[in-house]
DNA sequence: CGAACACACTAACGTTCGTTGATATGTCGA
DNA sequence: TCGACATATCAACGAACGTTAGTGTGTTCG
């Protein structure tokens, strides 16, 4: 965090280097996107996302199932996933479905290189 | 990591448990997409990799100034980047000179929400 | 009402990570 | 060859993270 000129441009002209540096975002705004990220950057979350992405929604329990890990572990998983904006919940009787947002549907299918099966048949050219 | 069946199936019968089951990667398959995302998961470096988005390859100490951070840290970040696969080096003189890869640029457009500009110019229909 | 159950929460542990300062490596110019 | 410089590396600190075990909350069913 800590910025003075020390180290002063070299490559770039000075025009040119502003230009790069007003294209970048401030450290506030790529927080969000990081989050998104850093949600994604765990094994087992990614895990969980991709069994969402296939299954649609589904209740802790049968991910815990699906993806082999213990029902507290993957409900604090889905809690990070959820804070990040990743997924979103809904209660249903004495369980809780769980459902990837769009962001998170996104994100997951790029990350993993899969097609997202709700986009299937939708003109989807690479 | 650690898995019995201590939670049976809830919401869904078994073929339909093990359908999904089969459609997550194990826990190695992930981990290369884990890692991009951890490391895009880091404000510092999700702008660093913004700023070569924009100005394509960049030498260490332009980035740090751009950034707005000490050279010795944008060089650690560089090298989580790289060994991620997200960036390639090349050296130039007694400078190093770093770009994105095709995978590092696909995920920067894709967090940041921004065209690549590559890309642009291309049909690129949403 | 009371037991069973799905899920969330808390505390705690060991590990990994971000950051800084000092130092090493390698390259250019005088 | 010597000094200036760009970058990489190392040591070290505090903070954040993943995981587990135990416990609490709210709901369904007998």
């Amino acid at each position: 965090m800590v910025n003075d000129d020390a180290c002063e441009l070299l490559c770039l002209d000075l025009p040119h280097a502003e230009r790069i540096r007003a294209a970048v975002p401030g450290v506030d705004d790529v927080e969000s996107a990081a989050g998104h990220a850093r949600a994604m950057g765990e094994p087992t979350r990614l895990r969980i996302a991709m069994a969402l992405l296939v299954g649609d929604e589904l209740c802790v329990c049968d991910m815990a199932w699906v993806v082999g890990a213990s029902q507290a572990l993957v409900s604090h998983h889905l809690r990070q996933l959820r804070t990040a904006g990743l997924v979103a919940s809904r209660k249903d009787g004495r369980m809780v479905m769980y459902r990837l947002t769009d962001r998170g549907r996104l994100l997951v299918s790029v990350l993993l290189d899969v097609e997202d099966p709700r986009l299937v048949g939708k003109a989807d050219r690479v």
